[in-house]
DNA sequence: TTTTTCTTTCAGAAATAATTGAAAGTTTAG
DNA sequence: CTAAACTTTCAATTATTTCTGAAAGAAAAA
């Protein structure tokens, strides 16, 4: 199989991997290409290897250095920016992790928290009910959160190399 | 806190949390709505509920029930069908962690293992940095969907016991 | 069988999200 | 200072996704 083709079926993939997951297929896609590039990238030959316009590549570049996903980084004797992505996976799970973990977990277990005081306008039995319900919420995002804190801690192995053990 | 705003809030958040996680907003507002009812409820009571037409209500409680994480129930008595949800959050989470494994993690994992047989096209130099890439990428894969295996098999508080130690 | 009740389908419409590209803004070089 | 090189912005356009509602299909009742 050749390089070339490898590289841009990786693009592609990645692209529509991340748009299930609500990441904008273009911001995906420039992440994929900067991952599988041995040399920072322009935002020329983004828009050009993409074909995507300039104003959709600056805006998906700013929001992955935003993230921490890219850096800038400056060539001997250029003028205009170059890109690179980190390419330690780990490193990237865990900013990802710790990113979405600020802008919707916890912001969302705030939210539940908040809906626990209802003490009115119903029975005694179905404002009991919904309590309960939150309170699964409430205890699940908990726990996810915990679990995310500790793999934002832990070293590259956790994962496997514990709960493979608590399985057995 | 009245008890009825605090259902229509909790539904809207849980719709718009939803769609940031490729989720449709309507299925996951259906969801929503399920969850804090506490008697099963009819196509004709969820399009009332929640300002939705007869065929989006119908395909998003399809989809539902296709995951799984709601059932169609009967009540005496009555012709049309009833819909309810799924408690128990672990249960709930249980499932969608199955499920997207199965229809995500699981093709991209073996998407990724083919383009580890790149052997042209570019320098050896570039085509091992490829390999690696895929390699990280792959490995990573591969931890989570054994995290999500055990995820699976595990008690209700696999998560904080076992990590929390881990951590420490 | 015929009617009534309920469910499913799907082409077109509406809503939402992403993208373009030209113009304005900024920085560096001369 | 002025021009050139490069980056950012944003209104308008395009693409994609979601939703509607009427019609067709199915199942139960009469």
């Amino acid at each position: 199989m050749q390089l070339a083709d490898a590289k841009n079926q990786f693009v592609a993939a990645w692209g529509s991997f991340g748009s299930n997951w609500g990441i904008n297929r273009t911001m995906a896609q420039i992440h994929a290409y900067l991952l599988v590039s041995t040399q920072p990238q322009s935002t020329e030959d983004i828009m050009q290897q993409l074909s995507v316009s300039r104003g959709n590549a600056n805006m998906n570049i700013r929001e992955l250095i935003n993230w921490g996903l890219v850096d800038r980084v400056v060539v001997h004797g250029e003028r205009k920016e170059y890109f690179q992505a980190e390419k330690d996976i780990w490193k990237v799970a865990r900013i990802i992790v710790r990113e979405r973990k600020k802008r919707e977990l916890e912001p969302m277990l705030k939210f539940i928290e908040s809906l626990q005081q209802v003490n009115e306008g119903g029975t005694e039995a179905d404002i009991q009910a919904f309590q309960q319900t939150m309170e699964g919420i409430r205890k699940f995002g908990r726990q996810t959160d915990q679990a995310m804190e500790a793999m934002l801690k832990a070293e590259e192995s956790w994962l496997v190399s514990t709960l493979l053990k608590l399985v057995k």
